[in-house]
RNA sequence: GCCCCCUUCGUCUAGCCCGGUCAGGACACCUCGUUUUCACUGAGGUAACUGGGGUUCGAAUCCCCAAGGGGGCGCCA
């Protein structure tokens, strides 16, 4: 059996869609998942609408989420040029070869593909004017997602512009051949596209790839499909938000496409092993934050603490809450016990900036709930204070300091911990209580209870 | 207007191919819990087979129709 061969082929006329992103992931993993190979080819045909700002754009989000491809541009390959707007005398040659056959022919200047079958010239609704339709037969295919589609295409259409340049359709058709290209996984907005494909096959006599038309993401709210303006439609946001491009690559495949094995945040590799195009849903799907955030806090607990200091580390200092002297051992120190509980990394500095400021903010509305457990709590921390400064500064050391004021005043741990919260941190939440305390160090931890008496 | 695709909780979905489980899970939401706060974690809860016909002893599952949603119909890609 031959290689699989797929393509990803943008066209950098925008910033990089979510959804050419999962388009371009799902060829990635059956790529992958087949051991074939994966290719990127640029479809700059329109030089109106290109630039190299918005190539740079897809190319830095496909290796952000991990997509390497093995042809394409800066990796070359057999099959190149992989820019469509260096292929044109390819094109060229092709065009030709169509109206040698007499399957194309000029009007207006501009070349068009001729369908086979009896013409009628009739007014189009949809166009507002009087058009010549084509009684052809119906092409028919059988997608490997939705099964068998078939469509008339009942127009000739142009494949070469008036200007010379050639369209989508036709270059599109002419480089799945020369490149090879064995299965096309394209958005379900291309399904009625496909009539014009296969036609065009048929009319270079050469055998159709593979085809599989995965449904379409949706905006979160109101009709349609995402669209660039929506909140969450570019890639880009997630890297400036410092999403997990794993995660965000995990959630992709959950739009379209359910794992096998019942969990819904897992490795990369388990994916790519699971992954199956006869598996990917018909039915376009919701575009959803939420789960998108939490699949992201789920892969946070995930990452080893190595990898979570670099990730965090330029962050930090980026946004001025450390600086370079700081150690990796201090950092993976607060980290440790920060992980757990931070549901992004985009949280972070003002989730542990407390750590290594005395200037930490003050959240007013944890400090106006102070009272409601445990009554006053400058009186709760005074109780606290001796038993601090006392205890073995260990995390069961600490616990037993709470515990034994609790005991020695008659009242609950708890009722000491919002204010010791409070007092070390400004805060109402955060990360476990006793285990800022203990690596925020005593000495800090008594002098910002006492401060907080002042 | 014409053509194509789709239709299970608010959302993502499992189940459908090979009819017979209280229609299962996740997000979100609500409740409660943890002799320790919390954006963590645990236990519960609310919540769906679009409608109508048909086939059948029996249909979310098979067939038909309708409605709704999505997409396409360009010398854009």
């Amino acid at each position: 059996m031959s290689q699989v061969r797929v393509r990803f082929a943008p066209s950098p006329t925008g910033f990089f869609h979510i959804g050419s992103a999962r388009t371009a992931l799902f060829n990635w993993l059956y790529a992958r998942h087949t051991g074939g190979k994966f290719i990127l080819r640029i479809e700059d045909t329109d030089k109106e609408r290109n630039s190299p700002e918005f190539l740079k754009v897809i190319l830095d989000s496909m290796r952000w989420l991990g997509m390497d491809w093995d042809e394409g541009p800066e990796v070359g390959g057999n099959f190149g040029p992989y820019f469509q707007s260096e292929r044109t005398e390819l094109y060229k040659a092709k065009l030709k070869e169509l109206a040698d056959k007499g399957k194309a022919y000029e009007k207006d200047g501009a070349w068009w593909l001729r369908l086979e079958g009896a013409r009628s010239v009739v007014f189009d609704e949809h166009l507002k004017k009087e058009i010549e339709k084509v009684d052809a037969a119906p092409m028919v295919l059988n997608d490997l997602v939705r099964g068998r589609v078939e469509r008339a295409e009942d127009r000739d259409f142009v494949i070469f512009r008036s200007n010379g340049e050639p369209v989508f359709h036709f270059v599109n058709v002419v480089d799945d051949i020369e490149m090879q290209i064995t299965h096309v996984i394209r958005g379900e907005d291309h399904l009625s596209n496909t009539s014009k494909h296969l036609e065009l096959f048929k009319a270079f006599g050469v055998k159709p790839p593979e085809y599989a038309h995965i449904p379409l993401i949706l905006k979160t709210d109101g009709p349609g499909k995402m669209s660039k303006r929506d909140r969450g439609a570019l890639i880009e946001e997630y890297q400036q938000r410092h999403y997990l491009p794993a995660a965000v690559r995990n959630y992709l495949c959950l739009l379209g496409w359910t794992p096998t094995d019942g969990r819904e945040v897992l490795p990369i590799d388990d994916i790519i092993q699971q992954f199956e195009l006869s598996a990917v849903h018909q039915s376009n799907a919701r575009f959803d934050e939420r789960k998108m955030s939490h699949v992201n806090a789920q892969t946070l607990r995930t990452i080893p603490a190595a990898e979570f200091a670099a990730i965090a580390r330029p962050i930090l200092i980026q946004n001025k809450v450390i600086d370079e002297k700081v150690s990796d051992a201090r950092l993976t120190e607060v980290l440790a016990i920060v992980q757990e509980k931070v549901i992004s990394v985009e949280h972070l500095p003002e989730f542990m900036g407390f750590f290594f400021t005395e200037n930490f903010k003050k959240d007013e509305n944890a400090q106006a709930n102070l009272t409601k457990k445990g009554g006053d709590p400058a009186a709760r921390l005074r109780e606290l204070l001796p038993s601090l400064e006392a205890c073995e500064w260990t995390d069961a050391g600490i616990e037993a300091a709470f515990n034994a004021a609790a005991t020695t005043h008659q009242r609950k741990p708890t009722d000491f911990f919002a204010p010791a919260r409070f007092a070390t941190s400004g805060q109402g939440g955060g990360p476990h209580l006793l285990g800022i305390l203990r690596v925020l160090g005593r000495d800090i931890t008594l002098r910002r209870i006492k401060a907080f008496l002042n």
